[in-house]
DNA sequence: CTACCTGCAAATAGTTTGCAGAATA
DNA sequence: TATTCTGCAAACTATTTGCAGGTAG
């Protein structure tokens, strides 16, 4: 798998005359180790806990080739910040259900949904591209139980919760 | 219609031991009188070409009040700035069509959409709250004629196009 | 060796905030 | 009269960029 990405961003680099570095390595490491959303500092953060090393600059620019190249995806959870999905298999669809209470954020796909989106684009005189779906929605666990187990979690991580509404 | 949302701020104010000032109602002028799109920039500058006057400062708070209230949404446009929405029907969805080729935007609504989207979101444990859709696409009329109103429009207003990707 | 890359610090863009004086209820 | 507002300028946050020295090919 990182094999398989480490060579599509080598064909990448190579296509445009740029070249393999082992910080732009490290951080392709680090990021793909998982699958979860990021920000950008919260990447930064995590490289400066291993022995690799880079930059907040460099960790910026190289996210910017990796979205280039499509091995990132950008995507706006309503935050101030941009939020980075690993992108495995150049979806043209990107839909994201975000919990209100929790901050929770869950991907999710549906064949009718995009078959939808792509007549109603048509219908409208244009030619998808991509679409993103966007979802907030409240825990129902939260509602009924009166906890939640992603609230809980968050809680104990220190996660900043989502603003009030 | 301008007078139902003079009213419903002022019902808004009134609850929050809130103040109507000539600068706030200036700004609600100027914003409701067109139902386009507009950045908080593009504000202060249509407000400065009236006669009425208001600081940024005292724009962008009003802006605040005014999703606060729910007369304006915000939208993302894959921009780096906030757009905001004037939104007259308090619909709970917000779906938008963006032209890649000429940044245009256009506002859509589809029942079917939005059933499919509250029975997934429901299916995955979740109470839908809002959901917004954000599809990009090319433009059928620049591909088949090689040229588009909207394209042209907006080279002669010198709005700035998408960036290519 | 040459062009690209990195890290630093300074610059930028958009937005927020503290404060003193002006205005509303 | 007691708050709330406003405008200004300074602060802030996320991100970008210029530059001098380091490095891949």
């Amino acid at each position: 798998m990182l094999a398989e990405i480490h060579e599509k961003l080598n064909t990448f680099l190579k296509g445009k005359g740029l070249r393999s570095t082992p910080q732009r390595n490290a951080i392709i490491d680090i990021i793909f180790e998982s699958d979860d959303h990021f920000t950008a500092d919260e990447l930064w953060e995590r490289i400066r806990k291993t022995n690799s090393k880079a930059s907040r600059a460099t960790v910026y620019r190289t996210l910017g080739l990796l979205v280039e190249a499509n091995l990132l995806y950008e995507i706006d959870l309503g935050e101030d910040t941009k939020t980075y999905d690993p992108n495995f298999n150049d979806k043209p669809a990107h839909n994201h259900l975000i919990c209100i209470d929790c901050g929770k954020v869950l991907e999710f796909e549906d064949n009718h949904l995009e078959l939808l989106n792509d007549c109603l684009t048509r219908r409208m005189g244009f030619r998808p591209k991509s679409q993103s779906i966007r979802i907030e929605a409240n825990c129902e666990e939260l509602r009924t139980k009166g906890c939640c187990q992603n609230l809980i979690q968050a809680r104990i991580a220190g996660k900043r919760l989502p603003k009030k509404r």
